[in-house]
DNA sequence: GTGTGTCTTTGATTTCGATCAAATTCGGAG
DNA sequence: CTCCGAATTTGATCGAAATCAAAGACACAC
């Protein structure tokens, strides 16, 4: 499904890098791009693509993933709303994006978006800076990575998601649904998906967390699960 | 040492994100900015400092690492010349920046750099393009940290630095010396010393590469390496 | 040249996570 | 509500990397 874009009722529309522009430039802008709702699964575009679209994401939740020769999925980052997904440097897309749960996207052709950013200065800096925090992200995710034990980066990674669920960024939810599967957590540690299992396992049965249903998880104690990472 | 900064000799002016900028605006950039030598070993500041100062990397080499509660190094990222480092958007500084070999920088103020920023487009355009290039690279390194066997690892690794030594991006260099010791080669993969250690005896012994005093080595079967990967 | 300290390599053992395999639970379709 | 399929959990075993320990090689100062 796509149509035009409306900016007025849009729930991103002061956190996501147009929301630097004015209304009569973002007005423009919006003019060049689509209204996009994937399901989930659905792919926006895949590595090797040729890298012709980039997008803003409204509502639900993305991944950046790419499979290895042995078919396993390496996960390289999650994207939440006001996520800006796309690159504008590289002839071609290094990963695969795809929902994880059915989202909303404010889709441009590249080119437009990249003259947009010359057109518009305030748009390059916004985006300058949704850039440099994702950098920061992907940085937090390499430490998380290269801790030894499978615990910490579970723990690590439970506190990160917890603090993703909450929106604001000090809190971090007590109580939420985990975004992924046991195989996409998998994919973000480098671990398998019967090592994720047995971690979760071990930390209920050390009283950090409680398993609700197949998604849910009560962080029982914040402090001792941070004390791991 | 520090001193006034010279762009007319600068051996990166054509790459850097001031390279955007008219000579009279890089002229006025050049006056807010010092020159400054690291040698090896030196850190331009530290995780956990307040994040007052940028810079642009004009020759030697630098990394970006912390350390984890167990006195583990963990490195995020290698810096080569034209490279820009400083945090612009976080109140504190999440990594070092420790310098591998002797280096020098065109050090800023942060606040004159954001400035700059804002008074000169090119320069916010610019630095998004090298900032979407370290993004990036760094999920390269998460690709690789994936990787499940350590020889893949360290094949990836040497792979990537030996298109690091050359300065064309797509050619390899076959002969080059590791800009980084074992134990740091341990902290951007994830793995011990003793493991890089024996990886890299490991591929020595099938022939695939040589090794040539400490740091020295040769590739000698490019494609059976990059094949592992 | 000799000596010294650090970095690197090599060896033996242990541990943790991967792998192989099966049981169980959850959630949705009918 | 019941059934079915996929995701998850759990179990047993194996293997690879960590750990513990020591020897060797290179770079530097003297």
């Amino acid at each position: 499904m796509s149509g035009r874009l409306n900016c007025a009722d849009c729930p991103v529309a002061n956190q996501a890098a147009c929301s630097a522009l004015s209304t009569d430039d973002r007005t423009e802008l919006a003019r060049m791009g689509r209204h996009r709702v994937l399901r989930a699964g659905e792919t926006l575009f895949a590595a090797g693509d040729d890298s012709l679209t980039c997008a803003t994401l409204i509502s639900g939740s993305l991944k950046i993933a790419s499979f290895d020769a042995d078919g396993e999925e390496r996960i390289v980052s999650l994207v939440h709303p006001a996520g800006f997904v796309g690159e504008l440097f590289a002839p071609m897309a290094h990963h695969d994006i795809v929902a994880l749960t059915q989202s909303e996207l404010c889709v441009f052709p590249r080119a437009d978006y990249e003259a947009a950013i010359n057109r518009f200065p305030a748009l390059a800096g916004a985006l300058l800076r949704r850039t440099a925090n994702d950098l920061a992200e992907t940085r937090a995710l390499i430490d998380l990575m290269g801790r030894r034990s499978a615990k910490a980066r579970v723990a690590g990674l439970i506190v990160a998601l917890a603090r993703a669920a909450s929106h604001s960024p000090c809190h971090a939810a007590q109580r939420f649904d985990l975004p992924i599967s046991r195989a996409e957590m998998a994919g973000l540690l480098g671990l398998t998906i019967e090592t994720v299992s047995r971690q979760i396992g071990q930390l209920e049965k050390e009283g950090l967390v409680s398993r609700v249903g197949r998604r849910g998880l009560v962080v029982e104690k914040p402090a001792a699960l941070a004390a791991l990472v």
